[in-house]
Parts: structure tokens; C-alpha cells; sequence
DNA sequence: TGGAAATATCCATGTATGTGGATATAAGAA
DNA sequence: TTCTTATATCCACATACATGGATATTTCCA
């Protein structure tokens, strides 16, 4: 219960929502994210820290940078919530420019972006874009 | 996706989950919800109103009474977001113990709960009570 | 070893929110 | 009207949290 209320929590902040949408779609270093909410780092690394403190997101270091991914959940809260937020996610234009500014990221070459591919894990589940 | 945002901090404390984990079940008063939560009655009012802001409940006066109930959605989150819950809402022990609390009250005939009985809308969509 | 890049943490501040308790309001009954 | 019941609102207080800016930390490279 209180595992929900944490959850419900971590998702109840625009911010984070941004970060969530991008990484339905891969793993991300906290540039890449920071590139395309185009907001402070200090900023940014909090709020993945309070994902991963949530238990939905986690962290792994390869040289000087850390990559955010999604928990992929077997269990409870965390089976449930990716196909929920990804069904919600279809909507607001924000995400929806995000996911559009991140593709351009990675055509650019910014950061670790020149090197990435969709983890389909996730976006497999979305029906074809409409 | 202010809405979103609204929602899930509406959804992020667990006097409103289990909240909203009655209403799943049925209208009901403040009063009901207030004998099974075992909460002052102002906190209880707070919340629904709280719940109501946040576009997840509809009041209804009649007579000294107000009976909240769920506002069926059709469009975006709302649509999605109950079913959503009711499957989450299936694990946590004390969402069960308060439907438990519940079925007793209107065994005792608390208050409107002696006439109360299931708006199946909701309830039809979880599986069979394993 | 020194410096740059990528992240995280700290500080200060403003705002939202949860809670208990008292009080106000509305409706119905005597 | 007056009293009672059902709800809502107000007050005071403590806590959580979002944010910007400065600073620390880690890693890699020259």
C-alpha cells in the first residue's frame, strides 16, 4: 500500500512524467533527458533520483555517465503501471514533442543519443502509432 | 497533462486510494466512508473534496446527505484509470479489510449503507474474486 | 597532476498538502 | 425557532517537495 502511494507519488509531477515517457522508449543518460526537458541538470538528477527511490527507474554507470532505465516489472505496481502510462501517454502534445525533440537528438548525434535504439520492450505493447 | 498531473497526486495518498477503493463499489456518503476509514470527519470531507478537484468523484445532495460516486470517464485518464485500479487495488490487505469493514456495515444497516447496493459498472470488469 | 565533462548533493526559499480540532452551514425533526 | 445530524470550511502546525544556483564528486583525458 504504502509502495502504491509511492508510486502514485513519483508519478504525480509533470517533470517526471516527461522522464518517464522518454524512457518507455530506451535507456537515457541524464544528458539526453536534460537536452530535451531543456531543464537545469541539478534539476533533472533529482528527479530521476526520486524515480529510482519509487523503485521505478534504475541507474547504471559506464564511465562518466550514469543511464536511467525503466524497472521492467514482474510484480504488483510496476506490472501494471508501464502499459497504463504508455496508453496515457498518446495524448498531451508535450510528450509528444519530447519524443519528437529526442528523435532529432539522436539524428544530431547529442550525447549518448548518437548510439541509441529502442528498448521495444515497452513500446511493443503500443498499438501502431495512430 | 496538467490534468494527468492533477490526477495522480489526487491518487498519491493512501487515505484517497482507499477512498477511491470503496467508491469502486458503489455511491456512497461521507458518513459510510467515514465509519470504514475509522477517520475524523473533517479529514474525510477534505479528501473528497480533494478527489472531486481533481475530477475523479461527483457529490450528490440529497437530503442532509451527499453521496459521492466515481465519475465514469469516457476520455482520456478517467477512461483508463479505473480499471487501472481495480486491478492494483486487489493486493493491499487493508484495501481488502475495508470492503470486508464495509460488507459488515451494511449487514448492521449503518447508516445509508442499508440500502445501498453494488453500482456493478466497475466491479464487472475484475475477474472473478480469487 | 590538472582540467573538463557528467552527475549528484547542498542551501535557501516558496508552495502544496496532511492532520487535528474548532467552527460554520445546511437540512430535517420536534 | 431550537436541536440534532451530516458536511464543509477555517486555523494552526508540521512536513514534503519543486526549483535555481552553488558546490562537491567521479571519471577520463592530456
Amino acid at each position: 500500500m504504502k509502495e502504491m502511494e509511492q508510486v502514485f507519488k513519483a508519478l504525480a509531477d509533470a517533470t517526471r512524467l516527461r522522464i518517464l515517457n522518454l524512457l518507455l522508449h530506451g535507456e537515457l543518460c541524464v544528458c539526453d533527458i536534460q537536452i530535451v526537458l531543456d531543464s537545469p541538470q541539478p534539476n533533472v538528477s533529482r528527479h530521476l533520483t526520486y524515480l529510482k527511490n519509487a523503485g521505478l527507474v534504475q541507474d547504471r554507470r559506464e564511465g562518466p555517465r550514469i543511464y536511467y532505465s525503466l524497472i521492467p516489472g514482474t510484480r504488483g505496481i510496476q506490472k501494471e503501471v508501464y502499459p497504463f502510462l504508455l496508453r496515457l501517454f498518446r495524448q498531451p502534445k508535450i510528450l509528444k514533442g519530447d519524443l519528437r525533440k529526442f528523435r532529432k537528438a539522436v539524428e544530431r548525434g547529442n550525447c549518448h543519443a548518437h548510439n541509441w535504439q529502442p528498448s521495444s520492450s515497452f513500446i511493443e505493447e503500443t498499438a501502431p502509432t495512430s
